[in-house]
RNA sequence: GCCCGCUUGGUGGAACUGGUAGACACAAGGGACUUAAAAUCCCUUGGCCCGAAAGGGCCGUGCCGGUUCGAGUCCGGCAGCGGGCACCA
């Protein structure tokens, strides 16, 4: 054993063992209890960075904490392997999509083995395998067949000069991101999940995931928002030619309708659409409304325009009274009816827009204590609970009573309806994409649109195919469309779109459980795997990712491919890797490692010697160039160095900040218990007192132990130092030489899961039996946690005086009498009695003076 | 605008369900070893005050107030920072 850690050639030697031995490869064991550890699988951009470090790092120290706790884990890795970068690569730099994937994951592969994880290398899958896509064209189908897969129309985003339909952040300020040009809304017929089946089911099932983050909770219970309330139909006067005579609106305040003084209709309405045809200034109005469109600044966003068509409606609770019908830009086709009423004394934004228009304004709430005949709205709305006036049959009734009352009268009239709104929409999954997987359903004349047989699965991408034109790459193959239909066997037309690549990832910890069945998954597989135990990842999934996970499971359960409905049991999120960035005089980003500290603080560009500007520390990012290699790292400290750092220090929810001198600490730390574990090892026939040192072994696992379940990494990290320190003192002191061994075998189990080649290195060196990642995790001696004296602290009126060390437990009397006595406590009385005595053994004596 | 979270030394952070604030590190300063450097080891390190020293006192967990024998922890208000959603009827 030499004296300095070779990290070079034990992490290479300990990864081909473990790949030899093939121990961490999982099967099902109905014997032992299962845990599932998963993180977000990667997509596969090109090398992996910090954020993944840190993520497979935490992941791993679960896996192996749970496999020496005994469980049987599986901990697999696979690739989100579909995606617009793929395409993106391929116009710019020519390559293929699927090459430039794959050889991106030939990459990040070497360097996430390089890690040391503990990952069932046979399980691996990329979603852009046909043998992976195949299934999921199989679930889609099954999902279609079960009616959770519908065909509709959807305005979306398309950019005229690309050919291409835009997400929502790939438009700026109305343009296209990458051709600049206007983007147009246009409609088009799209395929959706049927998500909103399970709105209300989604919604009350995030109560049974205990182990989840109330913020993440809290965030998909916003996504979905629910609201209750109403809808009321109102009667459009003078029926226009060729359209509907009655106009429904959803709202949540049907208190206020005797307050209603206008209609608004979204600009996309039916009845907007057909009163267009006739008015061209209405029809100018709408175009007006798309091009301000939805991501328009915050400025942009707040005015609020109307347009009168003329039309007027009848109030379903007033004989004889009407309101105008306007339509509105505020007004969003995709929530409630597309139709609201306007009540501007209880809404603010409705009270701006008559203002702005100069339409009445009804009161009908007001608070409690206001008086209604002088009670009256001004530039606020009041939006708050109160008590109604200006209502009639509502008159002092309070909000919630007259809610009520207000429903039962449009339900008894047969004017309206209570009901529950969701804010959440379908899943719309068509992309005009090349690089994801195909749609299997093919387009007929006469059939209309037929499903691909599951006998014809997969339906394969075709690999010839071009990027120089815009638009699909799908659409201009020669060959790849033109199909027979299933069904009559005539011409027929293969769906070009590709599905969203959230649908890749809405079940990829399913096939992990099978990754090479023949179906999609296999239900003994599944059924003894699921749910995962413990999944982690970033919080930026909070929301799509994870609750469309919670509805494909539910779909899977549906259609007889698994029986559970929630596929994560445990979440946790991370937070992100930060380091401060760097400046130059001339506005150039410079990476860390081209800047020099010098002794005065300062810090200076090593090329020039100029002063650099030192930012504040955020986010890794490349265009900042504040961003650290993690295959340098390995490269200079070794993967342990680096799985090291990043548990220590900060809250694995926290932001962590990536700094050099914590991994040079970090470092130092590794080398420390290497010579330690050779020191200590050595004196062999000590026999001097132990006591302090198996209580402080045994405290150490107790309490390790503890945190690794709760997942304080940072302060187990901690603990472990602090028994390593007890250890080097202790041992100086000349301990029992079994007792060290023994405190030294603990030493090592239990940093095993963080640093794990260290671990197998010293497990060997110490002469243990198998490797360390076999070995089960230490048990804490319960005689050893308890210590027979125990040191309380003496307040005197709440402040802290002395401390004085007591036996376990000792009665009050006794503990009262030595606080006393003590000096301190004596002049802090200052010859006061004694009122009160609070005493918690074992912690805190308090006297009252 | 609405919802949520956070705020503790020079820095990252620790403190179980209200009970000795600052564990463990980083940085800094001093010292040892060395021809020198690296590496390593030892000591000091929240602020202020009294004292030659030993020792002692006061203040202190963003700010203001409250509950309690006792508050970093609970409650109310405010500020700052961060996140989510954003014309949601």
């Amino acid at each position: 054993m030499s004296s300095r850690y070779n990290f070079k050639d034990a992490e290479s030697k300990w990864q081909a063992e473990w790949e030899k031995r093939r121990v961490f490869a999982a099967s099902e064991d109905l014997a032992r209890p299962k845990y599932y550890v998963l993180e977000m699988f990667p997509y596969p951009s090109g090398r992996i960075h910090m954020g993944h470090v840190r993520n497979y790092t935490l992941g791993d120290v679960v896996a192996r904490y749970k496999r020496a706790r005994g469980y049987n884990v599986l901990h697999p890795m696979g690739w989100d392997a579909f995606g617009l970068p793929a395409e993106n690569a391929a116009r710019d730099q020519k390559i293929h999509p699927a090459k430039w994937t794959y050889d991106n994951i030939a990459t990040m592969r070497a360097e996430l083995k390089r890690m040391g994880l503990s990952l069932d290398w046979s399980r691996e899958l990329a979603t852009c395998h046909p043998g992976y896509y195949r299934h999921q064209q199989k679930l889609f189908l099954d999902f279609y067949r079960a009616g959770l897969v519908y065909r509709g129309e959807a305005f979306v985003n398309w950019d005229p000069v690309d050919h291409t339909v835009l997400a929502n952040e790939q438009v700026i300020d109305g343009k296209g991101w990458r051709s600049g040009a206007p983007v147009e809304k246009r409609r088009l017929a799209q395929w959706f999940f049927k998500i909103t089946a399970y709105s209300d089911e989604l919604l009350q099932a995030l109560g049974g995931l205990e182990r989840w983050p109330d913020k993440v909770r809290l965030m998909q219970e916003n996504w979905i928002g629910r609201s209750e309330g109403a809808y009321v139909t109102w009667k459009v006067q003078g029926r226009p030619k060729g359209q509907s005579d009655k106009l429904e609106v959803f709202t949540t305040r049907p208190d206020t309708l005797y307050g209603g003084t206008f209609l608004a209709l979204s600009p996309h309405h039916p009845f907007t659409d057909g009163l267009a045809k006739a008015d061209p200034k209405l029809k100018a109005f709408v175009a007006e409304c798309d091009r301000l469109g939805t991501s328009e600044a915050a400025i942009e966003a707040a005015e609020k325009i109307g347009y009168d068509t003329g039309l007027k409606a009848e109030h379903p609770f007033v004989p004889g009274k009407t309101v105008p019908i306007w339509v509105a830009n505020f007004v969003l086709m995709e929530y409630g009816t597309g139709a609201i009423f306007g009540c501007p004394s209880g809404d603010q934004r409705d009270l701006d827009f008559v203002r702005k228009y100069r339409l009445p304004v009804i009161p009908v709430v007001m608070p409690r204590d206001a008086d209604a005949r002088s009670f009256a709205i001004g530039d606020t709305a009041f939006t708050d609970d109160g008590v109604m006036i200006n209502s009639d049959f509502l008159d002092g009734m309070d909000t919630a009573a007259a809610k009520r009352a207000a429903i039962a009268r449009l339900e008894k009239d047969g004017t309206g309806r209570g009901t529950v709104q969701y804010r959440l929409r379908d899943w719309l999954v068509s992309r005009q994409r090349y690089w994801g997987c195909p749609i299997p359903f093919v387009h007929c004349e006469s059939c209309g649109v037929v499903p691909v047989p599951d006998k014809d699965l997969p339906v394969q991408l075709p690999e010839d195919v071009t990027f120089d034109k815009p638009g699909n790459p799908l659409d201009h193959h020669p060959t790849w469309r033109h199909v027979d239909c299933p069904q009559c066997g005539g011409q027929a037309r293969r769906d070009t779109d590709t599905l969203d690549t959230f649908v890749d990832s809405s079940w990829y910890f399913a096939r992990f459980c099978s990754p090479r069945a023949d179906e999609p998954v296999t239900r003994a597989a599944v059924d003894y795997w699921l749910p995962v135990d413990q999944y982690i990842g970033g919080v930026e999934h909070a929301i799509l990712h994870l609750l469309y996970s919670r509805f494909f499971t539910r779909g899977m359960h549906k259609t007889g491919h698994a029986r559970l409905d929630e596929p994560f049991a445990g979440l946790f999120t991370q937070g992100m890797v930060c380091h401060e960035s760097y400046r130059a005089a001339d506005g150039r980003w410079l990476y860390p490692e081209e800047i020099d500290r010098k002794p005065d603080g300062g810090v200076v560009e090593s090329a020039t010697g100029k002063p650099v500007t030192v930012g504040r520390r955020e986010v890794m990012s490349k265009s900042k160039k504040n961003v650290v290699a993690p295959a340098a790292i390995i490269d200079t400290y070794g993967a342990d160095t680096a799985r090291w750092f990043m548990l220590s220090d900060s809250p694995p929810e926290r932001d962590l900040e990536w700094s050099a001198a914590g991994v040079e600490g970090a470092w130092r730390f590794i080398n420390r218990v290497w010579r330690l574990v050779e020191e200590c090892t050595g004196k062999s026939d000590a026999r001097g007192d132990a006591t302090e040192l198996r209580r402080a072994t045994h405290g150490a696992i107790n309490d390790i132990t503890q945190l690794l379940d709760r997942f304080k990494f940072n302060s187990a990290v901690a603990r472990i130092r602090e028994l390593a320190n007890t250890i080097e003192e202790e041992a100086g002191k000349g301990a029992d030489a079994a007792i060290v061994r023994e405190a030294v075998e603990a030493l090592i189990k239990l940093l095993g899961p963080m640093m794990p080649h260290l671990g197998e290195e010293l497990w060997a060196s110490i002469g243990g039996k198998g490797l360390l990642c076999e070995q089960p995790w230490p048990a804490a001696d319960p005689k050893f946690l308890v210590a027979d004296t125990v040191e309380i602290a003496v307040q005197v009126n709440g402040k802290l005086r002395a401390t004085v060390t007591l036996r376990r437990d000792a009665p009050q009397d006794e503990a009262q009498t030595v606080a006393l006595s003590q000096p301190a406590v004596q002049r802090a009385m200052e010859g006061k009695g004694v009122r009160k005595v609070i005493y918690r053994p074992n912690q805190v004596i308090n006297v009252v003076a």
